[in-house]
RNA sequence: GCCCAUGUGGCGGAAUUGGUAGACGCGCCAGACUCAAAAUCUGGUAUUCGCAAGGAUGUGAAGGUUCGAUUCCUUUCGUGGGCACCA
């Protein structure tokens, strides 16, 4: 009988399906346990070999925690929403909704054959009208509150319409607009419009004005990854910034509230630090700076708020140390205070900013900047201090302006030097000239009434300074930014929001849900609108619907869709009970479930998604619907299996103005460098080059591009030198890749080989088998896009789910990130054959026996008792390590107790029958195989996880390893108990002690009962 | 640039709390079985000196703390991930 793991694995996955195996009840005695997966987006490429890993780390866990007698919760579902689905609409005419429900049942055949056990009862998708009603709903509560900052939480607007007419706004600060202040009268003379616009400034979902990715060509807006070098990715037409109506949520004010949350759950340290930097709180100071010129201290005679410059800084110890002040260049001020000499080159830099992306201005090292040539006056000593505009400074962060203080900040030290500003030294001997020190401990000096004082002193004595001359205040501010939540796009949740006459009207309860409509195409509406203010019928449907005022304007609806995150920020609640009609989740079912005890997901989700979802979760609770404000108890996080990918080279296209202020471009030019010599080429091609030659050039001027992994042999000794199969690559992929590939002798172009002989390049037929296109391996994400999936369908045909399950656990830690690699997924296969073996016989078939071991040596002779002790062994690690996730080494454990019992030739059912049952959460499908063989009726998914007696294990003695002087020299075998001053004598008459003693004595003997013995000479 | 992670044999990795570095698996070498192959089994396998016994070196690099460091600290280099519209 040999192990046939392709009819047991169908057999049982057929089997646990008709008997409802992996059903989850709501009601139940036994303690409940929630584990959960990241949702997965169904891409088109299918699952590849990264997504399981979590997926089985995470099965494993379930189950190991149903064998210990819990209800275990364990969903699936798609974040079915989403950009790639909407591009490939655009592209082949297929309906989002029809190209991701075949994804959907694509991915769910591929997740069927690893043998998961989810309740597919519970699946959930984010583009199905039942689902996303309950996120428009939520949008509503949202929509409809604001944050209280008395009573730190999120309630009703309806309660602060009712303060403001009692008491105005006073003790409510607008947190969209501080300058909105009014009282009670003055409120209710406000126009119906007006207290909307107000409101609009508290709500937790609301409207404002945002900056995205406009690409003119492509007549859309661009997500920041389709933006390479300031051109769209597809196409490379130029990107600018534009600024449209967007939908915001206000996680801001929940800033502190996330913060302190972190304390509760179980996330890594790695993952807290990055959530708490992502925040950025800091405290500090706004500083307000006159504007003024630079001959006169004295701010001009026209002051006026337009004239002065609020910055924000952290140290405003170091006030008298500024030697001049850096402004965002889209800071509104720049254009009022730049001098009509400075004017043109302030232009041409703000034409150069905006062509860059935020990444590109923060990565920038080469330092840039322009002064406006204006002089902003130090409030303290009239001192002017230049003002200049650099792209390191940020609109978005603090007020966009700061003071810089060279000799105590590294980026203001370089930008003096750079622009030869003279720097002001107030550290004393702490600063030595030549790199700045941001120290808080010197005594300050040339600081005026702040000489002498310790800096982290002075913070506070400046501060009280500047609110006592009115020129500033204390400020606490969050590098954080409110999250932008619309997209101008069709495949998404649209928004239950009417707008008429300026005003948001929320669509009533009972109209939700409000569906996405059918299109024709996807293309998106005038301005950077999206697809959705195309149809007429739909955006003006509720234009006389009872709950829209009669009077003014038409009712259309909002054309903007929420971001993919809307529908995943809250799933892991609709899990728990997916198909109430009545409510997203009744609090009951909630209440049971509680927090997700083991999320496992990666950690590129650290601060997108489980911010969001931490901030849903937060405000739901606040408003009463679930009984607890932190969704994930603990947080696993899984390593990104990587993909290689084989990259060539294409010039990189760079815009530059020609004299006609015409864009040109170059990198698709008709003409092609090959060995230094140039060769003209039909300019269409798509031009490869061999990544040999970009070694020749300046590799900035390049970009990599991916070629598909099948097309490429590996050289296994140089990854640098794999071969590209042109011919095949022309075949297969014409379109893409039908493109003149350059080496470093010559070019393919069609097919055709062509090198240099006397003074023309000549088609060379002969020499053809000498040309080879070299293409680089780089690990990286795997991605469709980068054309380097690996599928994990070849691997379950040719060795079976459960193999693949242990080889994928056996790779490594699951929080690592490796290159996907099949090297050794043969011992994993081995070892499952090697367990087989254990119960059959080839030959003889059926070889378990029923004999039981025993402990006493006489009657059953050692090896029974070593078959006991290495069963308990195994349960004692496999039951560490799973709890620990540290799976890689269980499987280990597994292999060892097997090979152990194979030398013990052990074939005893009691023996073996408990191993199965730990082996359950990794290889279900052979474990329960034999467990039916044994003779049991009921399954091995709801068996007893085996209990651990240390008796079979204890040792009467231990071998001590014996160092000298720290280095391994021996070892002796001691008694367990034997104590230090027992030890020492036996230590001394060592022979191998004493040939390192040389007749002395040693200083020390130190002495780590049951570790080791190490002799201090 | 900033934030986070990570670096150990030919390869994936182990060493859980500062205590025998290299478990387990792959690969490779040798052997058994076989007409042969597959499968399976046995032994070996960090580097280096040595016939051996036994030494020396060794966890990206350089320092430090310690009786003892892959583990802690400082500096530094490489790689991967994130940086707000991919999900």
């Amino acid at each position: 009988m040999e192990y046939k793991f392709r009819e047991i694995e169908k057999k049982w996955q057929t089997h646990w399906k008709e008997s409802n195996a992996y059903k989850v009840s709501n009601n139940s005695d036994k303690p409940k346990y929630y584990v959960l997966d990241m949702f997965p987006y169904p891409s088109g490429a299918g699952l590849h070999v990264g997504h399981p890993l979590g997926y089985i780390a995470s099965d494993i866990f379930a189950r190991f925690k149903r064998l210990k007698g819990f209800n275990v919760l364990h969903p699936m579902g798609y974040d079915a929403f989403g950009l790639p689905a909407e591009q490939y609409a655009i592209e082949h005419g297929i309906h989002p909704a029809i190209s991701t429900e075949n994804n959907i049942n694509n991915f769910r055949a591929q997740l069927d054959k690893i043998g998961f056990s989810f309740d597919w009862d519970r699946e959930v998708k984010t583009c199905d009208p039942k689902y996303y009603k309950w996120t428009q709903w939520i949008f509503l509560q949202l929509f409809n509150s604001y944050f209280n900052r008395f009573t730190q939480k999120a309630e009703s607007i309806s309660q602060l319409i009712s303060t403001f007419e009692t008491e105005g706004n006073i003790n409510f600060p607008c947190p969209g607009d501080a300058s909105i202040e009014f009282e009670k009268d003055l409120w209710k003379s406000f126009t119906d419009e007006y207290q909307q616009e107000v409101l609009m400034h508290y709500r937790l979902a609301y409207c404002g004005y945002g900056e995205v990715n406009w690409c003119e060509a492509l007549g859309t807006v661009l997500a920041n990854d389709e933006v390479v070098n300031g051109v769209s990715e597809r196409g490379g037409h130029p990107v600018v910034k534009k600024k449209l109506r967007q939908w915001y949520l206000r996680i801001t004010e929940y800033a502190d509230r996330l913060l302190q949350g972190l304390q509760t759950v179980d996330f890594s340290d790695a993952m807290k630090e990055m959530q708490t930097n992502w925040i950025g709180k800091s405290t500090g100071a706004e500083i307000i700076f006159n504007i003024g010129n630079r001959e006169s201290s004295i701010a001009s005679p026209l002051a006026t708020s337009a004239s002065r410059l609020t910055i924000y800084t952290t140290r405003p110890d170091t006030i008298f140390g500024v030697d001049f002040m850096v402004v965002s260049p889209e800071h509104e001020l720049v254009k009022l205070i730049t001098t009509t000499e400075q004017k043109a080159e302030v232009e041409k830099y703000i034409d150069y900013v905006n062509s860059r992306s935020e990444r590109e201005r923060m990565a920038e090292k080469k330092i840039t900047g322009c002064f406006t040539g204006a002089y902003a006056i130090n409030p303290f000593n009239a001192k002017p201090i230049p003002v200049w505009i650099s792209e390191y400074v940020l609109a978005g962060y603090g007020t966009g302006a700061i003071m810089a203080v060279p000799c105590g900040d590294e980026r203001d030290f370089k930008f003096a030097k750079h622009f030869n500003i003279p720097i002001t030294n107030i550290i004393g001997d702490h600063f030595n000239g030549e790199e700045a020190n941001d120290t808080k401990e010197a005594k300050l000096s040339n600081s005026d009434f702040l000489n002498g004082v310790v800096m982290k002193d002075a913070i506070e004595l400046v501060v009280n300074q500047i609110e006592t001359l009115g020129i500033g205040k204390k400020k606490i501010n969050y590098r954080m930014r409110d999250a932008a939540f619309s997209r101008q796009r069709y495949w998404g949740e649209p928004f239950p929001i009417i707008w008429k006459d300026g005003v948001a009207i929320p669509i009533p309860e009972s109209e939700l849900p409000l569906q996405l409509p059918e299109v024709k195409s996807y293309s998106p509406g005038l301005e950077g609108e999206g697809p959705l203010s195309n149809i007429h019928d739909w955006i003006y449907q509720y234009e006389d619907a009872d709950f829209i005022p009669p009077s003014g304007g038409k009712g259309v609806l909002e054309t903007n869709t929420m971001p993919g995150y809307a529908g995943s920020s809250w799933y892991f609640l609709r899990y728990m009970d997916p198909h109430n009609a009545e409510t997203f989740c009744n609090r009951k079912v909630s209440d049971y479930w509680n927090q997700v005890d083991l999320y496992i997901g990666g950690t590129e989700h650290a601060v997108g998604h489980l911010l969001y979802s931490r901030m849903w979760t937060k405000a739901l609770y606040d408003l009463g619907f679930i009984g607890y404000d932190e969704p994930f108890k603990k947080l696993l996080n899984q390593g990104m299996i990587q993909g290689v990918s084989q990259i060539a080279y294409v010039q990189k296209i760079e815009f530059k103005e020609n004299e006609k202020g015409e864009e040109a471009s170059r990198g698709e030019s008709n003409t092609i460098f090959v060995n230094g010599q140039v060769a003209s080429v039909p300019e269409a091609k798509l031009q490869l080059y061999s990544s040999e030659v970009i070694n020749e050039y300046n590799k900035d001027h390049f970009k990599p591009y991916n070629i598909p992994i099948e097309l490429v042999s590996l050289n296994s000794a140089n990854p640098k030198r794999n071969e590209l199969n042109i011919k095949e690559a022309l075949k297969k992929y014409s379109n893409r890749l039908n493109a003149i590939y350059i080496t470093t002798t010559g070019f393919n172009y069609n097919g055709n080989w062509f090198i240099k002989k006397e003074n023309d390049w000549v088609e060379d037929i002969y020499n053809e088998a000498n040309q080879v296109f070299y293409v680089e391996s780089e690990v990286e994400k795997m991605s469709k896009s980068k054309y380097n999936v690996e599928n994990p369908d070849e691997i379950i045909a040719k060795y079976g789910a459960d193999t693949f399950r242990m080889y994928e656990m056996f790779l490594g830690p699951v929080e690592q990130s490796k290159p996907w690699d099949t090297k050794g997924i043969e011992g994993v296969h081995r070892f499952l054959k090697k367990l087989w073996r254990l119960f059959y016989d080839e030959v003889k078939g059926p070889i378990w026996t029923e004999s039981a071991p025993s402990l006493s040596e006489r009657a059953g002779g050692e090896a029974t008792a070593e078959e006991l002790k290495t069963l308990h062994k195994t349960i004692k690690k496999i039951e560490d390590d799973t709890e620990r996730f540290s799976f890689n080494t269980a499987v280990s454990a597994f292999m060892v107790c097997v090979n152990e019992l194979a030398d013990l030739k052990c074939n005893k059912r009691e023996v073996l029958e408990p191993v199965l049952i730990m082996l359950v959460p990794y290889a279900p499908h052979i474990a329960e195989e034999l467990w039916k063989a044994l003779g049991n009726s009921n399954s091995i998914l709801d068996a007893a996880f085996p209990v651990f007696d240390a008796k079979y294990v204890a040792e009467s003695s231990k071998e001590y390893p014996v160092s000298i002087n720290g280095k391994l020299r021996t070892t002796i075998s001691l008694d367990i108990n034997i104590s230090q001053q027992e030890v020492e004598p036996i230590v001394l008459a060592n022979e191998t002690v004493q040939k390192w003693l040389e007749g002395k004595a040693p200083k020390k003997i130190i002495f780590v009962k049951g570790k080791m013995i190490n002799v201090v000479i």
